[in-house]
RNA sequence: GCCGAGGUGGCGGAACCGGUAGACGCAGCGGACUUAAAAUCCGCUGAGGGAGACCUCGUGCGGGUUCGAAUCCCGCCCUCGGCACCA
């Protein structure tokens, strides 16, 4: 009888065995194979579920791979520890965020010592202690020092629940990232990073990384670079100009108003000027609605007109100045101009306001419409029409036409015959004109549609109350689709520039408006600079000090860390609410002075803990540039796909500034990526508050971490969103107690002297396939894990157990089968490290699994001797034929055989045979007619 | 709206570079063992037809290229993710 295969007693025993043997301890000098493996630390809270155990045992599993590989693996680990939950927790139970974190952080440690997953403890690291955190805050006076930390007032996005101001990485569709409050905008003076500084390399230097390509594509878009001019306009009647930027320079003729965001500085200047208090309250209204409101879809625009007037530069017509709630302060330069011809927004806008459009680029699609109201014209001009070849219908008397804009001319001279005095028509395309009996009017400019609009209101009073000759025309249902597009065109009604092709008139207007002094060439990016103040204790506070007399003094870096308080409670007002913490003296004069009270967000300390840990214990700089430049880039990062953005962004920006001051040689931190997917119950992600959770305790209670383990691994392809299925989970245990009992019933072979490689002549026809599948098991396996093919690696493992339950019930030889059981035993312990290291022992071996060298294939192996070829008859599949290697590539053999074959005779029986393509080693596809 | 990923049995998923679709596992059905059940082991399991060897259909939909398409091309539909009044 075979033991029983109790997995508590078999972990129990194995639990600390790798720990104590420092299996996982890096050598940090050597760089020969090395591989920096890094997992995402975590932030540790409530404890691990069978979702947080992915990324890990993912991690374990490389990890063990790499090192049985011969590979000089550093895998870390430590704690993103400071953050808002802790203290929230903290404030609730009127306790210490510490005592809170400390306790989650030693649940997560038992909770990886129980699944198996291990570290280079020695290298641990947490956020929150002072030997950390002094770095961070040195890493800020660096990034001060070298003018990429700022104080700025400014709109800043707040949390009013978690009482703190948020960056806009961590806003989601208007909402805290955190709790969900949608978000308020709140003036305050705040600490910036300027990220912006590096946005085009940012940009760039995604293209040297091997990630996922949606990580790539999401932070493209966050950068959000987009290429046109900046174009200034000059005030009319006074001091100044209003700068924009666009991305459609070639659409400035056709700009007719201007709008500029609520929170423009020319906003302040107007009200210095002439206080308008309904101008105040405009501003307000838009500020105060969160942007959640402000950005939804359908959202109304609107405006306020300053009664300033701009001029446009390439036409010299004075254009309104509006302020607009749909211009963002945030982008370009807060201040737009308005192409209501070829913008949607613009066009809506003055659809509203009664702005002039004034279409300047020409329609792609060339189509026009004319429209000539009954009475309006002579008795014989539908006739004339129909007989030119222009396409048009009659209702209730009036002529609805359509044509093609080459005809336009063509049109209008026929048209403009049978106008009555007195009437007119339009042909609206491309361009817009207006058909009188004695003249075309073009509307090319302000001044001309004014001119004809003024006309026609001569001559039709019902006219009287239209602001502008869009509105006229949008009130003719037949004209709406031609009123406005956004596509590149031909220029028109644009001066000299008219004329000039789709393709060319960015760029040619950028030299023109270059040559003349009006603008320049210009790139804008969405990116903003990263605001890092946050209004709460339990972060690292930042090292600056204000004086009455100095202004702005950094904290002295002899004097780091800036602890923070010792206080038995946090309140929410952080520390701003510890006077003694405030309370200070100027380093410079020695005079009173208060200390800064914001902490760092969190994102600060994760930006550059991958350098930390190279030397986490060095007391006299956060990282040893010579250890880390040969360490680092990290060779291949895990984690998950939510911090795309966030974390793997600042990270990347903080390696470029420190290797700009000289800190380090590479230019990114993480030269591989992989996210792995979440792990979901009922179709949504596990989380607590949800409460759809799967503990690691109670799966491991009940089927062991090893079963936990492989059922991580196995059950779709790591990158992938999956569902967490009780039931799957079943087929991964039933897998390792049949492991547990083939290996269990063959412990005789112990005692087998240790055989080598076989030599497949040599052996039976039993033996042989044996000896194959199991080379083919170990090349397959490898060549999975390597690439993160965790699930068809254990298929390829079951498959060989499966052969392997078909050999022991036949004749059996013993070196034989003693070389595929420990071979099958390697290849599996990073799945299953305990069994393993069980079942090895078991089979007489003293030393450990992770000891052995990763089985090596014999190439001579994988060559079979006889392949299987498909016979196909027009494409489908007829037959098989089992032939020798040698005869693999034969067609003449293979074709003879194929024809051969009942079923094929069937197939060709009465048809001619066209065609036979042989594919060597695989098929033969007879092709008939 | 723009960008990205993806649609394969009852389910999770395989299928290298255009060459046997559905590996492996789950669930289901049948059998063995058992007084019985659980566990375990063996067999079957895409759909339809046929007594049967076999035949037809089948990888979201419609076309195309090819001797041959889940895979390549064109046009759609749907799902998920990101961005979104970005000038």
């Amino acid at each position: 009888m075979v033991d029983r295969y109790d997995f508590k007693e078999i972990e129990r025993k194995w639990r600390s065995f790798w720990e104590e043997r420092g299996f996982f301890k890096a050598d940090i000098n050597g760089f020969d194979r090395k591989l920096y493996y890094l997992n995402m630390f975590p932030y540790p809270s409530g404890e691990l579920h069978v979702g947080h155990g992915r990324n890990y045992i993912i991690g374990d599993c490389l990890t063990r791979f790499y090192l049985m590989n011969g590979y000089n693996v550093l895998n870390p680990m430590g704690w993103d520890a400071f953050g808002l939950p802790a203290e929230n927790a903290a404030i609730r139970h009127k306790a210490h965020p510490k005592k809170w974190t400390y306790e989650a952080i030693a649940r997560y440690k038992e909770q990886f010592r129980t699944m198996g997953v291990q570290f280079d403890w020695e290298r641990e690291i947490t956020t929150c202690k002072p030997e950390y955190y002094k770095w961070t805050q040195w890493l800020f006076l660096k990034l001060y020092e070298n003018g990429l930390a700022y104080r700025a007032a400014a709109l800043v996005n707040w949390c009013p629940s978690c009482a703190t101001s948020l960056a806009n990485e961590q806003v989601v569709g208007g909402a805290c990232e955190r709790c969900g409050t949608p978000v308020k905008k709140k003036k305050l003076t705040q600490w910036f990073f300027k990220i912006t500084a590096y946005a085009e390399r940012l940009l760039r230097d995604l293209d040297l990384l091997d990630w996922p390509e949606r990580v790539k594509v999401m932070q493209r878009n966050w950068i959000g670079k987009s290429e046109g001019a900046e174009v200034e306009f000059p005030l009319a009647d006074r001091e100044g100009s209003l700068k924009v930027f666009t991305t459609r320079p070639d659409t400035l003729w056709g700009a007719t108003f201007m709008a500029v965001a609520p929170e423009h500085p020319l906003v302040e200047r107007l009200l210095a000027e002439r206080p308008d208090r309904a101008l105040e309250e405009f501003v307000d209204r838009v500020l105060r609605v969160s942007e959640i409101e402000r950005g939804a879809a359908e959202a109304e625009k609107e405006g306020y007109f300053t009664g300033w007037q701009a001029v446009n530069p390439v036409n010299n017509e004075k254009i309104p100045i509006y302020v607009a709630n749909y211009v963002l302060m945030g982008y370009g330069t807060g201040a737009i101009m308005a192409v209501p011809a070829h913008d949607e927004r613009d066009f809506q806008f003055a659809l509203r306001y009664g702005l002039p459009v004034i279409p300047v680029i020409k329609r792609p699609d060339g189509r026009a419409k004319s429209l000539v109201l009954k009475g309006a014209y002579r008795p014989g001009l539908k006739e004339a029409l129909a007989r030119a070849g222009f396409q048009l219908e009659e209702r209730d008397g009036s002529l609805y036409v359509s044509l093609a804009e080459d005809r336009r001319a063509e049109y209008i001279a026929l048209v403009q015959k049978f106008i009555l005095p007195g009437s007119w028509t339009e042909v609206i395309g491309s361009s817009w004109q207006f058909v009188f009996p004695d003249r075309v009017m073009n509307i090319g400019s302000i001044s001309e549609e004014r001119a004809a609009l003024e006309r026609c209101q001569e001559l039709e009073p019902a006219l009287q109350g239209k602001r502008t000759v869009a509105e006229v025309l949008w009130g003719v249902e037949f004209y709406r689709d031609l009123l406005f597009h956004a596509e590149f065109g031909e220029m028109i009604n644009s001066g000299e520039l008219s004329g000039t092709p789709g393709e060319e008139a960015v760029k040619r207007t950028i030299k023109w408006l270059e040559e003349r002094g009006f603008g320049k060439a210009a790139v804008s990016y969405r990116l903003r600079d990263w605001l890092i103040s946050r209004q709460r204790y339990w972060g690292a506070p930042i090292p600056i000090i204000y004086c009455d007399k100095c202004g702005i003094v950094p904290v002295p870096e002899e004097d780091l860390p800036v602890l923070l308080p010792d206080v038995p409670t946090v309140t929410k007002e952080g520390l701003a609410g510890i006077p003694e913490f405030v309370q200070t003296s100027c380093p410079r004069c020695r005079g009173p002075a208060r200390r800064e009270t914001d902490t760092m967000d969190t994102f600060v300390d994760s930006s550059w803990y991958y350098l930390r840990y190279i030397s986490p214990h060095d007391h006299e700089r956060p990282f040893d540039t010579r250890l880390v430049n040969k360490w680092l880039p990290v060779d291949q990062y895990v984690g998950g796909v939510e911090h795309a953005i966030l974390h793997l962004m600042y990270s990347r920006f903080i390696t470029k500034a420190l290797k700009d001051m000289g800190y380090l040689d590479f230019d990114e931190p993480f030269a591989r990526l992989f996210t792995q997917g979440m792990v979901c119950l009922g179709g949504q992600a596990m989380s607590k508050s949800k409460g759809n959770i799967v503990s690691i305790s109670e799966v491991v209670e009940e089927y062991g971490a090893d079963t936990q383990r492989l059922y991580t691994l196995f059950m779709g392809p790591p990158e992938k969103d999956i569902e967490w299925s009780p039931t799957d989970i079943a087929g991964s245990s039933r897998f390792i107690r049949r492991v547990w009992q083939l290996v269990n019933e063959h412990l005789d072979l112990a005692s087998l002297p240790k055989a080598g490689k076989f030599e497949q002549a040599a052996l039976g026809e039993r033996d042989r396939r044996l000896w194959q599948r199991l080379n083919q098991t170990v090349k397959s396996v490898g060549d999975d894990i390597s690439l993160f093919h965790f699930n068809t690696a254990v298929s390829a493992l079951m498959e060989f157990v499966n052969e392997l339950g078909d050999y022991v019930a036949g004749e059996i030889n013993g070196p034989l089968l003693k070389v595929a059981l420990e071979e099958l035993i390697l290849l599996l312990s990073p799945f299953t490290p305990f069994v393993c290291e069980e079942l090895w022992q078991r089979l007489g071996h003293r030393e450990a699994v992770l000891e052995n060298r990763w089985p090596r294939y014999d190439e001579r192996a994988l060559v079979v001797e006889e392949q299987e070829i498909v016979v196909q008859v027009n494409g489908k599949v007829r037959g098989r034929l089992t032939v020798p290697v040698a005869l693999a590539a034969d067609q003449e053999e293979l074709k003879r055989r194929a024809m051969e074959l009942e079923s094929v005779q069937r197939q060709l029986d009465g048809h001619k045979l066209q065609k036979v393509i042989v594919v060597p080693g695989k098929l033969v596809n007879l092709v008939v007619g």
